[in-house]
Formats: C-alpha cells, sequence, structure tokens
RNA sequence: GGUGGGGUGGCCGAGAGGCGAGGCAGCGGCCUGCAAAGCCGUAUACGCGGGUUCGAAUCCCGUCCCCACCUCCA
C-alpha cells in the first residue's frame, strides 16, 4: 500500500508524493511559550514525532521544523502582571519575570516534556524573536503585492488584507461573509474586521526590549507571520506537511496560509491536524481550568506508559483522559515490556529489568522490519490503533513460542516487537535511564540473585514458608519475582500509581 | 448563523456491505506448591426510526444527541 494522510485542506486522504522523491520536509507548530505544558500540547507534539519516525522508516530523509513562538501579547502580558505591586504567584508564574525570561523558563520546562516522553528533537527549532529580518521581508514583498497595508490610524501596524485574497477562508472551507462577528475586535485603523496584525506598532507601556525598529515604525510581530517566514526560510516556498492542533486551523493556519500564497508562496501541500485530549468529554483548556500537566501524569505512571498513552488514539480523533486510563495503558505496557524482557532474558543471557525492557534495543537486530499489517496500517493516514493490534498479537504468538520453547518463533517476535516500539517512540520515552549494567544496578542483581538462589533451595526442600518469605522481603523492595520453568526471573516494580485522581489543576 | 468531527459491548478504541481488530476489566479452563505472568475459551456491540440489499455497524432518507472551530488556544 502506498503511504497516505488526510489532509485538513482537501478535506480527504490523498497519496503522499513528496515535493522531492526520497526527501520528506516537515513544519509543525510547537509552543507560544507563555505557560506550563499541558498533555495537550505534548500529544500534538507526540502525534508529529510518530509521523516523523514513520517517514523516516519509509525511507525518507526528513526535516523536520518546529517554532517556538516567544513574542506574543499573552507573553508580555504574564510578564507585565507579575510586576504588579499585588501579583500573588499562581501555577508556576513568578514574581517580577521579564517576558524574554518568562518565555525562556517555559521554552525550557516544554524541551523537559518532550525530552521525557521520547520526542525527537527536530532538526532545527528556531525562534520568533530570531527572525524579524524574514518577516520584514514578508511583509514587504504582501505590500508591494496589494496583500498588506499600513494601518490608517498612526498606529504603526500593519494588516493582512483579507478582502484583497479571494482565497481566504479556503483551509476551513469558509467564506468571510458566513463568519461570525468576532465581538471584541478591535477594528482601529482595518479596512475589514477580518483583517489581522503582520505587524503590531510600538505602545509606550509595553517594555522597549519586546520592539524592534521597521520599515513600519517600531514594533513587534503580530501571531501567525513567524511561522510563514520560518517555515519558508528553513523548508522553502513550498514543503510536504505542515501540522499543528486541530484548534490552530483558523484562524492560525488559514492567515499562514493566506500570508505565505498571497506573497507569492507555494507554502504546504498537506495540513495535518491532531484532534484535542479532553478531560471527561471537555476539552482541555486553561481557562476551563481543567488541564493536566505532562509532570500531574508522569507522577502517576512511567513515561513509557504516559507516551503510550497519549500516542494510542488514532491522532485525528479526540483522546478523552479518564481516571482510569493510565492504569489501562499501563497494564498494556507491562504486557510488552513483559514479553520482551522475558524473551531477552530467556534467549541474550540479559539480565533485565523490566521496566526499561524496549530500551536496551541494541541487543537486537537494529535494521529489524515491523509486520507488514503493522506498515500497512501506518501507511494508511498512521493508523496507529490499528498499529497496536498488530503490536499486542505479536506479543501474543511470541509468549505462545516462548512457553513452546521455541527460540526461533520468539526471537522472531522480539525483533518485531522492537522494530514497532521503536517506530512508535516507545523506545525512546524516559529519556536516559540507568543501563542495566550499571554499578547499582549490578549490584542490585547480585544481592537478588542471592536471595533467588536461596529461595530456590527452599523450593526445592518444599519449604514454602521460607520461599514465600524471600519472595514477599524482595516485594517489599519493589523487586518483583516470578517463577518459570527455568528458574525465577525478576524485575523491578514499575512505579505504582497510588490512584489517579482529577485534573489538580 | 457558518464550517468540520462524532455517537461501536462494563470501559478505552479500530473498522466502514459478507468469517464480531486490539487493549483493559469480567467469567470459565490450562499451567503453578501458592502467587504472578502466560496460553486457550468466552459477549443478542454498533444513538433512534424507516428504507435499499441475498446480506448493513458500514449505503440511502428522516430524526435525536454530543464535541470542536468561527475570539487566545496543541
Amino acid at each position: 500500500m502506498t503511504l497516505r494522510f488526510y489532509d485538513s485542506a482537501t478535506a480527504e486522504v490523498r497519496d503522499f508524493v513528496p515535493l522531492e522523491p526520497g526527501k520528506a520536509s516537515v513544519y509543525y507548530c510547537g509552543a507560544t511559550v507563555q505557560g506550563s505544558p499541558h498533555v495537550g500540547h505534548v500529544r500534538s507534539a507526540i502525534v508529529f514525532d510518530q509521523l516523523t519516525r514513520w517517514l523516516q522508516y519509509r525511507g525518507f530523509a526528513t526535516t523536520v521544523v518546529r517554532n517556538v513562538t516567544d513574542i506574543d501579547d499573552k507573553i508580555l502580558a504574564k510578564s507585565e502582571a507579575s510586576f504588579a505591586p499585588d501579583f500573588t504567584p499562581e501555577g508556576t508564574y513568578i514574581p517580577r519575570e521579564e517576558w524574554f525570561a518568562l518565555a525562556y523558563r517555559y521554552e525550557q520546562e516544554f524541551e523537559a516534556a518532550y525530552e521525557v516522553l521520547g520526542v525527537q528533537r527536530p532538526t532545527y527549532e528556531p525562534r520568533a524573536t530570531g527572525h524579524i529580518t524574514e518577516m520584514h521581508e514578508l511583509i514587504a514583498r504582501l505590500i508591494e503585492r496589494g496583500h498588506a497595508y499600513p494601518a490608517e490610524d498612526g498606529s504603526g501596524d500593519v494588516y493582512f488584507d483579507v478582502r484583497s485574497w479571494p482565497e481566504y477562508g479556503s483551509l476551513t472551507h469558509q467564506s468571510i461573509d458566513e463568519m461570525q462577528a468576532a465581538t471584541d475586535s478591535d477594528p482601529r485603523g482595518k479596512r475589514d474586521p477580518r483583517d489581522f496584525a503582520l505587524w503590531k506598532g510600538h505602545k509606550s507601556d509595553e517594555p522597549e526590549t519586546a520592539s524592534w525598529p521597521s520599515p513600519w515604525g517600531r514594533g513587534r510581530p503580530g501571531w501567525h507571520l513567524e511561522c510563514s517566514a520560518m517555515a519558508t526560510k528553513y523548508l522553502g516556498p513550498r514543503f510536504d506537511v505542515h501540522g499543528g492542533g486541530l484548534d490552530l486551523r483558523f484562524p492560525h493556519h488559514e492567515n499562514e496560509l493566506a500570508q505565505s500564497t498571497a506573497a507569492g508562496d507555494g507554502f504546504a501541500n498537506f495540513w495535518m491536524h491532531n484532534g484535542m485530549v479532553t478531560y471527561e468529554g471537555e476539552k482541555m483548556s486553561k481557562s476551563i481550568g481543567n488541564v493536566v500537566s505532562p509532570a500531574e501524569m508522569l507522577a502517576l505512571a512511567s513515561p513509557r506508559v504516559v507516551r503510550y498513552y497519549l500516542g494510542q488514539a488514532h491522532y485525528r480523533s479526540v483522546l478523552d483522559y479518564r481516571p482510569t486510563s493510565l492504569q489501562e495503558a499501563a497494564a498494556a505496557v507491562e504486557r510488552i515490556d513483559g514479553f520482551i524482557a522475558k524473551a531477552l532474558a530467556k534467549y541474550e543471557g540479559r539480565s533485565f529489568s523490566g521496566a526499561r525492557g524496549a530500551q536496551d534495543s541494541t541487543a537486537i537486530a537494529p535494521d529489524a522490519q515491523v509486520p507488514d499489517a503493522f506498515a500497512a496500517a501506518m501507511d494508511d493516514d498512521l493508523n496507529i490503533p490499528q498499529g497496536l493490534a498488530v503490536l499486542h498479537e505479536t506479543v501474543r504468538e511470541g509468549n505462545t513460542a516462548l512457553a513452546a520453547g521455541d527460540p526461533v518463533a520468539a526471537s522472531r517476535a522480539v525483533d518485531a516487537v522492537l522494530a514497532m516500539t521503536r517506530v512508535l517512540g516507545l523506545d525512546a520515552a524516559g529519556g536516559h535511564a540507568p543501563s542495566s549494567d550499571g554499578a547499582a544496578h549490578h549490584a542490585l542483581s547480585a544481592l537478588v540473585d542471592a536471595q533467588l538462589t536461596a529461595r530456590a533451595a527452599a523450593r526445592a526442600s518444599k519449604d514454602w514458608a521460607a520461599a514465600d518469605a524471600i519472595r514477599e522481603l524482595l516485594a517489599g523492595a519493589g523487586v518483583v519475582v516470578e517463577d518459570s520453568a527455568d528458574g525465577a526471573t525478576w524485575s523491578l516494580a514499575a512505579s505504582q500509581p497510588a490512584r489517579t485522581n482529577g485534573t489538580g489543576a
């Protein structure tokens, strides 16, 4: 089957034909760093990480650019609020923080969340503030072509003229006249209420550091412009895929598309949008107060489980978070890890710590192929739920082979399972756990093995009380013992969530 | 008002005209000193009402409900 993706712009699944054979260029919207990340942000990054990994698996030399928007209204507003005399710290905000410090601090929070959940770093991650010149060039082209104009009220703003661009609304299939009038639109100097700011004139109450000189006066960039400028700078006037959350389709992506195409660029060939994360049926958003942060999820489950959970649904579906969600994901992950750990322990002579089984993927053929059924599912608009069905079926076949003492079938299953977990990014989640040959692990291994030897002796003499006492001792220390025909194996208990709870917001 | 996406068994979640994906939970069995893990088996599931068809969760008509976007949002 050929690789196919759903394109939001044409509202259909189309064959993916790269602009340049063998190469793929992907731009996806990262964060506006005005606060801590929540799991919705992270889901989006995981979705496009899965896309990237699949393109790479399929042999495309893939260039990925993800932006950091580090200047915008909210960043300035949050910073300004932090200087207020009656400021009371709320959440992760801190007093008296300059806008650039705030943006940088949150940028690092996002990076940390991406890292621990195994999101590969993009090829490049440009910041809006570093591309003012490119934005000026784009604005100049738009003015020259008659699609943008400096505000007539002397504010120093420059607007995109939506009425001058008949295609405006094509991405979201809307016509300007059918759109609901914005209730709070500020018409200052606009020809049409729908016109959006490309450049915002400097205001006296805003910090001087948040302004740059421009041909239209001192000011700062409007939202949307940075993505057009940076995508085309690094990927060219035309590139393969532009991604982001579904809620960015309008106005953000619509405006990007309008300004880039009006300036004469081809822009994105495919638009891909991931579905929202909801909390018990409602969209997770700061205004509702039902956000769950990556940190909160990671307090309840391991990074691999969180990665599995956030990445298990089809990317275009709504992902609904419920109190039991992580427990169910944990059971599924443990099933996969349990098989890998048992298989490697049995056939590779490795002492294994189950919770990070798949991370030791170098033990297995690194070029192992995924099963055809898995590949077909992924080719079909990244149908990961169906891919996971193949993964679990392979695990079951592997367990059967293990039980039957069939090393050929078992190792074939392990290869396939590891190849699939690599594509899904499950091998990378968790950052860099201590490797199994670390000193601490070595010491632990020796101590546990001694206990297991003693227990084996007790069992041989049918001293069940003594055998059970040793098992309980180890269990109390977080070491899970399992007996099998080949003797006992042990693994570290997965960090067990005490319980899943509410939003914590 | 406009534009999209949905309603699938106790729960999550694919599929989209014809042997009931997969996971979680449950039940029965095998294995085990016990346990755990694993394996095997196990479900009058497709919002409601009509229709088309040999056959519909999948197509058509009607109808109810939910969600997202149109304002900052991954």
